[in-house]
DNA sequence: TACAAATAGTCCGCTATCGTAACGAACCGA
DNA sequence: TCGGTTCGTTACGATAGCGGACTATTTGTA
């Protein structure tokens, strides 16, 4: 299993995947939104708003906003930090995650559409 | 060169890319603007108007808002259809070329940094 | 117990986007 | 030439995003 690609092909990747969602009606997420989500998803716990302005290099309160946002649809969720009660803790929700899946079910697909493409030539 | 990747490596590598789209302050467009984008550079002439809008399943203001976007940063233009005045074509410039190629090997360097940590094991 | 530092949220004016509806220009067939 | 159709844009009121500055709460320390 490999995930060689050039540029074009990476580009078309992205194209197939995020054609799909804009057609599928998806929550239409902003990329630091996106940005947000995934990284609250993939990678190590804790999250806290100030870790991750720093992390995706935006304000505070562009971070504060994402997570209403989030929140609202129920993607992901706040809690306090027992432990410092200044810090909230973003955390996962099961929609949250199912969203998540159906997305990289989405990258999948489309990798498999540009994959058939390229045996049909279609790529050149 | 294959592309084949789970749903989880599908997802690591588009929070890598998106992430570092972010980073590094990139002009923030949404998704519909970057699928209007993808599919002008991706995908064979004509674009009209009427077509985008029917390929991405929004509304006709959607689109042209989008161009107006679009055309503001230089990513792309209008042209009059001189076969048909009442239709407007979407264009390639050289700016939004130059920006694709660089986000394609934002891509590509993420799906090289995802190959990594596999190798290392810190994606189990 | 005071006081400074750290954290997240709120407020401000501004800009951008949304979908529906109305509009003007261009085309086409009768 | 006239009437209907097609195409893209504009108008509208509503919603959401932006960064900088300020506030409130909590923490740690002198």
């Amino acid at each position: 299993m490999s995930i060689d690609l050039s540029e074009l092909e990476a580009l078309d990747l992205w194209r197939r995947a995020i054609v799909s969602s804009v057609r599928l009606d998806a929550p239409d997420l902003t990329a630091r939104q996106m940005s947000l989500l995934l990284t609250v998803y993939l990678t190590p716990p804790p999250h806290t708003v100030r870790g991750l302005a720093q992390t995706l290099k935006v304000s505070k309160p562009a971070i504060t906003r994402a997570i209403d946002r989030l929140s609202d649809m129920d993607l992901a969720r706040r809690k306090v930090d027992e432990a410092d009660r200044r810090s909230v803790l973003i955390q996962r929700t099961v929609r949250g995650s199912v969203f998540l899946r159906e997305y990289g079910e989405l990258i999948v697909a489309a990798a498999r559409g540009l994959k058939n493409a390229k045996a049909k030539g279609a790529l050149a």
